[in-house]
DNA sequence: AGGACAGGGTTTCGTCAAGCAACTGAATGC
DNA sequence: GCATTCAGTTGCTTGACGAAACCCTGTCCT
């Protein structure tokens, strides 16, 4: 029962499932997607255990979903960089970010907001653009803070202080 | 650690995959989606174990996706209905659904075929039908076996025997 | 030159969740 | 009276996750 799959399921929502299901896999997408590149910042910003986070980023390299590059030799270190599968996983990640917004609400608006690069118009839950109507991609987009994300910060410092 | 927290993380992403991102919790809403309503029915079509069938639908109707309906009592026998926020998943699911059909395609063609009910056109990644272009949501869409489906029954028959 | 530190992992170990099988309890069919 | 169905629950075993320690190579500081 390697690799969380799913046995007898026919759909390609089950098929996908089996390799961006498993716990930690596509906070790693989107971390990555929002240029975290190396192990150690990934770690970081996950919080997630690191022997977890290099089988995942194993995982992902032979699903080609990430690719890993070589950015010195002596030590050898790698930068971990989305392929095409995994830039397309951005509407799926867009769906599930609108669908947070949406049913559990922070009472002072979403952390992140998806904007246009081109134009600087939000995106919709379906990652398309709210102002010029274009049917976006990974590429095309940006995060950038939301409203919401500074009561997070303030309690952050809250509970670090 | 309970539900698969993502503790530190800010994002809607983490927050949405906090409810829906544990193992099988997907699968089956996407089973209630297509019309599977009881226990034993979901039990059979995902191959789950029944108690952690029994742990998922209890989160579920806590996290008020599903909702459990009385069909009769003596014995008490109960449905699960999706609430908007289950059907809401939708966009998410058919993200993925034409991820895995993008990315690991099978020879034959995919084996689910997403449509609008109205006028029988494609559905796209984004949940828009390309046929009238209209921006569909749950209710307005309708599975249909595809041409990849074949093979696979095939297949199965021939394991079976 | 010696020690502290960082970056990118791997190893070890304990805990918790998933899978499997058996059991329950009420009703239904034969 | 016995087997079967449905919807779960209970108990046991295996496997995945999390935390911490360790490893190796190289750099910085003094």
């Amino acid at each position: 029962m390697l690799h969380h799959e799913y046995p007898g399921q026919i759909c390609s929502i089950a098929k996908s499932l089996e390799v961006v299901g498993e716990r930690w896999t596509l906070l790693i997408v989107r971390d990555v997607m929002t240029g975290h590149r190396r192990f150690g910042e990934l770690q970081r910003s996950l919080g997630i255990a690191r022997n977890v986070l290099s089988a995942r980023l194993q995982r992902l390299v032979e699903e080609d979903i990430l690719e890993r590059r070589a950015y010195q030799e002596n030590p050898p270190r790698h930068e971990y960089f989305l392929t095409e599968k995994g830039l397309d996983l951005w509407p799926a990640l867009i769906a599930l970010l609108a669908w947070g917004d949406r049913h559990s609400p922070q009472p002072e608006g979403p952390p992140m907001l998806i904007v246009h690069k081109q134009c600087g118009g939000e995106v919709s839950d379906r990652g398309i653009c709210e102002r010029c109507g274009e049917t976006l991609t990974a590429r095309d987009a940006r995060q950038v803070p939301g409203p919401g994300l500074a009561a997070v910060a303030v309690d952050e410092a809250a509970t670090t202080a």
